[in-house]
RNA sequence: CGCGGGGUAGAGCAGCUGGAAGCUCGUCGGGCUCAUAACCCGGAGGUCGCAGGUUCAAAUCCUGCCUCCGCAACCA
């Protein structure tokens, strides 16, 4: 029977649509997938969606919709982009089925009835308008972080999870499982920070929002996120507190959980508590990937610097991206996506190194041996070293693919096609082709053996890019089982004697300033899209706009990108804090004359409740320009 | 003394269980013409953030410092 591999990715929360970030993590988990179904392994694949929570309920009334019609448009867009990348899962989640609800309902009543889930008060700070609690250090100044006003102290009943009981097992599991947490520099960190200064217990539900799974007993609570999300796991194959499914005994425990590294706390202490808490064994491994940023940056929404996954692979392809997303990040830093970085690894990699040696190696098989791919029937030196280089770089390549390193793992398959290309010039095809009665038999083992070194090469990038693999193999007739693990880099010529099939280009170079040239022009046409949505003359006479002249304006202590602006617009002042600090010194702005929202809700920043917002152009990269208005103009005056 | 991660060739990174500084891009020069203006070869370019220490030997281990980034806690 074949030993079973069971692996997840993080579910994605269903607050907004999944940039690249998020994208990555399917596509590494997907390569470890095919990797492991390549070695033999019965594999089960999950991944899927988180549902519950404030945001969602908060944005589904935004949008104007029920939370279950909110989550259910935003899953369906999270599993179109998975299947948009091709993703091989077996099962796709969603925290709102049916069985997870009743199964983590079951959960929380079992840990409750054994004594880990007790109940209690939340005490803290409390802002009443805002129906939220905080922590202390969340607190600005110690007013509500999000509207500034004063807080109360307060309570609220909940339920607690006494983590601390079971720390002493979750240390020992680490200590006998070296391999548990990955990168490894990761244990001590969660041993140091939270382990040994003692587990505080954990807060698991909530009775501030009902859009939930409710607590079973106690229908005034709903599952927190921490128990609900992270079941996901066990409850997607069939988890049960008293029968579980014959698929979970096969599958239990989980071989490998993917993840990022910002969640690796909740995934290396507090679930496998959870699981100590069931009486289930623990997951063999966590590991937590660095993150994709943007030029440096961390990717979000505020920043405005979001790349969409469809959109990449609609202007490079779908292999292009998987390959790029796969080869870019390393398993310890960062890695960072950029059309420039992205463009180059097309280019190079792909274009001129694998499609061109395709190409190269495919028309010479036509043009001197009318498409029959021959067999090699020589050795000499040459190729002798060859079939040694692309040996070992095809056994590097899959051993880093075994330790999850495919960014290593893929330098070694360019390595081995490099090799191939070199090959080509030591050899000369063209010219033994010029007499081939003579040097018939040489021009077949070169070409023989290239059709090896690509075979070898498709092999390995089947995790990376199948359809790319698929093309190829069409080209040269690899049949599937010369595709497989077994069959790498074995030099057997399986396709000698067969037809070399027609094969479009494989990957097309991208000029890079025809790229961007284009990119501009998609720019313009978006900003005009945005334009045509139009307002009414009201929509925009809702907007109290009015100049204001800077009477004075200083640094905020402590804060790297605000100032704070005295502004008089005429009959009061007002104090504004703008995040323009990089960019203008403070007496660069003083009696100037700036356009300011007046009737913005205010906002408490840094100690200052910021009332209104000076209008500025650009972005943190291009600089930030603040609208002066002519000096000529009164406070007060309004923008019309 | 908040937590964490970095600082290695112009750019991006690997090496960091100590043993003659490496990869890709770019750049300069040469070769080739089967191929996607591609491919192949060679050159230039580095006080491995700084200062100490351990060692026969340090990018690698130890100590201190400088500096950058993320989060906490700054989108108005």
């Amino acid at each position: 029977m074949k030993p079973k591999f069971y692996l997840t990715t993080a579910i994605p929360y269903t607050s907004s649509k999944p940039h690249i970030g998020n994208v990555y993590e399917i596509v590494l988990t997907d390569a470890i997938a095919r990797f492991r179904r390549m070695q033999g392994y019965d594999v089960f694949f999950l991944t899927g969606t988180d549902e519950h929570g404030i945001k969602v309920y908060q944005n589904a009334k935004k949008a104007n919709l029920s939370p279950q019609e909110y989550v259910d448009k935003v899953s369906a867009e999270i599993k179109a982009m998975w299947d948009l990348f091709g993703a091989t899962y077996d099962k796709f989640i969603r925290t709102t089925d049916e069985h997870h609800k009743k199964t983590v309902q079951k959960i929380f009543t079992k840990l409750y009835k054994q004594g880990d889930i007790y109940k209690s008060a939340y005490e803290g700070p409390y802002c009443v308008p805002c129906e939220s609690f905080w922590t202390e250090s969340q607190l600005t100044d110690g007013k509500c972080p999000d509207c500034g006003r004063e807080v109360t102290r307060a309570s609220e009943e909940a339920y607690f999870f006494r983590l601390s009981k079971y720390a002493k097992d979750l240390e020992d599991y680490y200590e006998s499982n070296p391999g548990f947490i990955t990168p490894q520099s990761r244990k001590n960190e969660m041993l140091n920070n939270f382990i040994k200064p003692g587990l505080q217990d954990l807060c698991v539900s909530r009775s501030s929002f009902n859009w939930g799974v409710p607590v079973e007993f106690d229908k005034n609570h709903v599952v927190y996120i921490w128990i609900d999300a992270l079941s996901n796991y066990i409850t997607a194959i069939g988890y049960d507190t008293e029968n579980p499914s014959e698929l979970f005994k096969k599958l239990w425990p989980a071989d490998l959980h993917v993840i990022g590294k910002d969640i690796l706390r909740f995934h290396t202490i507090h679930w496998p508590i959870i699981l100590l808490a069931l009486g289930e064994e623990l997951p063999k491994k966590v590991l937590g990937h660095p993150w994709l940023l943007m030029n440096n940056d961390k990717m979000s929404k505020s920043k405005g610097n979001l790349i969409y996954g469809d959109e990449l692979i609609s202007l490079f392809g779908l292999d292009a991206v998987r390959y790029f997303l796969l080869s870019e990040m390393g398993y310890q830093n960062d890695g960072n996506i950029s059309y420039d970085a992205i463009i180059t690894r097309v280019n190079t990699d792909l274009a001129n190194v694998f499609g061109n040696l395709v190409s190269r190696t495919s028309a010479m098989i036509n043009q001197y041996f009318k498409g029959v791919i021959p067999k090699a029937t020589l050795t000499d030196e040459l190729a002798e070293k060859l079939i040694s280089d692309i040996k070992d770089e095809a056994a590097k390549a899959k051993n880093a693919m075994d330790l999850y390193y495919f960014s290593e793992a893929s330098s070694h398959i360019i390595q081995l096609l490099r090799h191939c290309n070199k090959y080509i010039d030591d050899t000369t095809p063209w010219i033994l082709g010029k007499n081939l009665e003579e040097n018939g038999d040489k021009l077949k083992t070169v070409l023989a053996n290239l059709t090896e070194g690509i075979r070898a090469a498709s092999v390995l990038f089947t995790p990376f890019m199948p359809e790319t693999v698929n093309m190829v193999a069409k080209c040269f007739a690899f049949d599937s089982n010369s595709l497989e693990l077994p069959a790498l880099a074995d030099f057997s010529y399986p396709s000698a004697g067969k037809t070399v099939n027609k094969i479009p280009l494989l990957f097309k170079r991208v000029d890079k300033a025809e790229f961007e040239k284009a990119q501009a022009e998609i720019k313009k046409t978006q900003i005009n899209d945005e334009v045509k949505n139009e307002i009414t003359i009201d929509d925009f006479a809702k907007i109290d706009l009015v100049v204001g002249k800077v009477i004075n304006c200083e640094r905020v202590p402590k804060s790297q990108k605000l100032l704070k602006l005295i502004v008089d617009i005429g009959d009061e002042t007002r104090a504004v804090a703008s995040g323009i600090a990089k960019f203008y010194a403070p007496e660069d702005l003083i009696n100037k004359k700036v356009i300011l929202v007046k009737n913005l809700k205010p906002a408490n920043l840094f100690g200052i409740e910021s009332r209104g917002m000076i209008l500025a152009s650009g972005d943190d990269k291009t600089g930030i320009k603040v609208v002066f208005v002519d000096d000529s103009v009164a406070p007060g005056t309004g923008i019309r």
